[in-house]
DNA sequence: CTTGAAAGCTCTGTAAG
DNA sequence: CTTACAGAGCTTTCAAG
């Protein structure tokens, strides 16, 4: 976990467009999963130099491709047991700039827009049920909120940050891409 | 960013149970949002000595409130721009470790049961249309899959992990905790 | 909790192949 | 890309208050 930050090299999400090749992939798909890796030690994983490998480090920050290193705080364990997905139903469209004035609950993880039977959905984390209620009591009090709907989660069985695969698996499917075969 | 696994303490999850305080709070929303800060700086934001918050990171690590330190990448520009959110309809009950073997693949971020009008709520993040449609082919290949209802996210305007409030926001809310008040 | 100091390791950059 | 060599900075630990 390297102090990139002060490495130089302004971190403007530059466009750097050029493909991955397998070495970025195996290092993304590493530090994905344990950011704590000195180079030496993700190097080994990878196949390269100590310094080869805090290059393509530094040129993936840069890129964007790697927002940043936080860490994977345990809700249960923090305070916030109680995770739950909302529907939003909004009268007419565009209405999500409104519905940003929520990023600055901490209990707020996410925030899309989605196409479906919903237009916005929302993943929150809080304290308890009571916590949700008052979300919802914000969500009514906007008149673009028509309705929502909840759907409070019993069990997780997993929850991680974007993978970088080595392999795209699903994407070697048996799906009807070649229906003439 | 410190390499705390080698600093001994197993990280075996031992419930240590003792609240947090005002200072654990304050070290778990500044690690959540950027873990690669050295202890000095991190101790100068809270208003601690470097020992003093080396310490009590390492507890927070070894209680297993911090779960680890992950690289966040970006799923667009990282070959994964289709981000999707599936409910999944089960025959009967306790079918999740039949889902669990999705587990494998990298494409699938979440899995959750959650009560509403649905059983399961996955999370999905690949490189197009055609591989959740891998997935969802995968998924009704299982006996235990009824039905499903995918919602293709359009736009994403807040993705973070969870978070560490200082104070409960949506708890201090104006709900109708009191009504005979 | 603090300060201070010492030891060890990583990072970071440079240089040469 | 690699290996190798330094300087700088940080982590980590211990001691003492």
């Amino acid at each position: 976990m390297p102090n990139d930050a002060k490495t130089e090299e302004v971190r403007s999400h530059a466009a750097d467009t050029r493909p991955l090749d397998a070495f970025d992939r195996r290092i993304l798909g590493e530090l994905a999963v344990d950011a704590s890796l000195s180079y030496a030690e993700l190097g080994r994983l990878v196949g390269l130099s100590a310094p080869a490998v805090h290059e393509r480090v530094k040129r993936l920050r840069a890129s964007g491709r790697v927002r940043g290193t936080v860490a994977v705080l345990d809700g249960p364990s923090t305070g916030k047991p109680f995770l739950a997905f909302v529907h939003v139903d909004t009268t007419g469209w565009g209405k999500t700039h409104e519905l940003m004035a929520l990023t600055e609950l901490p209990e707020l993880e996410e925030i899309h827009s989605v196409a479906g039977d919903t237009c916005m959905l929302l993943k929150v984390r809080c304290k308890s049920s009571r916590a949700l209620e008052g979300l919802l009591a914000r969500l009514y009090a906007m008149p673009c909120v028509k309705a929502t709907r909840s759907y409070v989660v019993l069990s997780t069985y997993l929850e991680r940050t974007p993978q970088a695969d080595i392999t795209d698996a699903l994407e070697n499917d048996r799906s009807m891409a070649h229906p003439g075969q």
